[in-house]
DNA sequence: GATGGCCTTATTGTCGGACAATCATACTAT
DNA sequence: ATAGTATGATTGTCCGACAATAAGGCCATC
């Protein structure tokens, strides 16, 4: 009575078609750039119907493996950007019901080494995205949804000059996330605007002069302040996210 | 000439219809576990074909947002575990070629937060899975890919009783682009199996005492100790992760 | 020589219908 | 109550078709 068997595995062609194509894609027989055959091409090479190819088609450009460039017909093989795996990632921590306090304190935890790691990395080039960051936060810090955008921008400088190229793809989901969060937080608390822009640029300051650990500590009291905002506006932290 | 114009957006049928049945998805319309209408019935109430119904299906079962119980015929609505996310942005990271050092400093930016989290939260239940993953560690710790599957079940013991739910799908796909090196240096290695060993122990006991700080120390140690191993058994921490 | 118009062809988006395989269900017989 | 059987619904896959539109070549024009 010990003879337990895996349930065996079936797979339409569909999946089957669309997998071939995905390893192609991942060894990279199939460069980024590159067109597709056609899908009446495929559907020779393949020995399937059209319908078939296409269905899978539909599967790797949901996967984001292949996209068409707009207004183009062909498509070609792309490589997921922070952009679209955010958005991916953000449906995912939507529909599980993630809180305010869980996007936080993953914030919490990622955004201090990252003004660390960015004090360490920075080159000319991230240093001027953030400070033209800061800049534009100040410009328009007065405007709610331009705040929000800038606070994102800032964040996401930071993580682009923390020289890894994981923070940023994790910290994309979780800023969108946030951002409906804060703007009733900027809304809401106007002395929050002026804070934000203080730590913003002492934050920039210890990068530009190579400061870790001066990075470090004003980041991680930036984070908590937003968590001080969220308790002064009432945002309660432990209902869900709002949906984009 | 300041007339600039947007790019006037078009969309595929079938790309229109699965976003319709995305937002009823997101919004709680539809709820989890339901089954959705018939292929025939959808193509009716969107008055299309059902070519354009399949086209679509397959972009939701792709995003996860719906797919099929084994054995089964309908497609009922799901909510995206840490698995399916974890494939696809492993998938991401992998194509963006994320180098092994890369990987290793998001776990050191992680963790040990997340032993502390996990001291301060825990609960009976999830100690014991912390106790199990250790123990089971030790038990398998000969065979490396035992090994490999071991070290990754006490991190995502940790990471589930942090009671944060952003950290198992963030860390998950860390530790499967993290597998391939791991194999190799608990193969190389055979003293870092032991230290390996000893680490989790203490960090086990450290939670279990609530001793946050402790734990926190313990899994720094931890994580840094994973980079003396990749040194040791000459990995070279610049190369990308290997695709899975 | 670059630009714009025009034609042909290849390709995609969408439709309709078809059929076998198989899941779901009700019914029957044991 | 269980196993077998018949029936209908649903999916997987195929075929063929056609309109709309990129792609690419050709030509006239300036």
């Amino acid at each position: 009575m010990s003879a337990r068997f895996e349930p065996l595995a079936f797979a339409p062609g569909y999946r089957r078609v669309a997998g071939e194509i995905a390893a192609r894609i991942l060894d990279r027989t199939l460069k980024v750039g590159e067109p597709l055959p056609s899908e009446l091409e495929l559907a020779a090479q393949f020995g399937v119907n059209r319908s078939m190819i296409r269905e899978a088609l539909r599967e790797l450009e949901s996967a984001d493996l292949i996209a068409r460039r707009r207004g183009t017909k062909r498509m070609v093989v792309v490589r997921p950007a922070a952009a679209q795996v955010a958005g991916r990632l953000r449906q995912a921590f939507a529909l599980n019901d993630v809180t305010v306090r869980e996007v936080w304190q993953m914030l919490e935890v990622l955004e201090p080494p990252a003004a660390q790691s960015a004090a360490a990395a920075r080159t000319p080039a991230t240093l001027a995205r953030i400070e033209s960051a800061v800049a534009g936060y100040r410009g328009a810090h007065r405007q709610a949804p331009l705040a929000v955008e800038g606070v994102g921008e800032f964040f996401r400088a930071i993580a682009g000059a923390s020289g890894n190229r994981l923070l940023p793809l994790i910290q994309e989901p979780l800023l969108q996330l946030l951002a409906a969060a804060l703007g009733v937080l900027i809304e809401a608390v106007p002395p929050a605007r002026e804070r934000i822009g203080i730590a913003q640029e002492r934050i920039c300051a210890a990068i530009a002069d190579g400061d870790g650990e001066l990075a470090r500590n004003w980041m991680a009291k930036h984070v908590r302040d937003f968590r001080r905002g969220f308790e002064l506006c009432r945002i309660e932290l432990d209902t869900p996210v709002p949906l984009g």
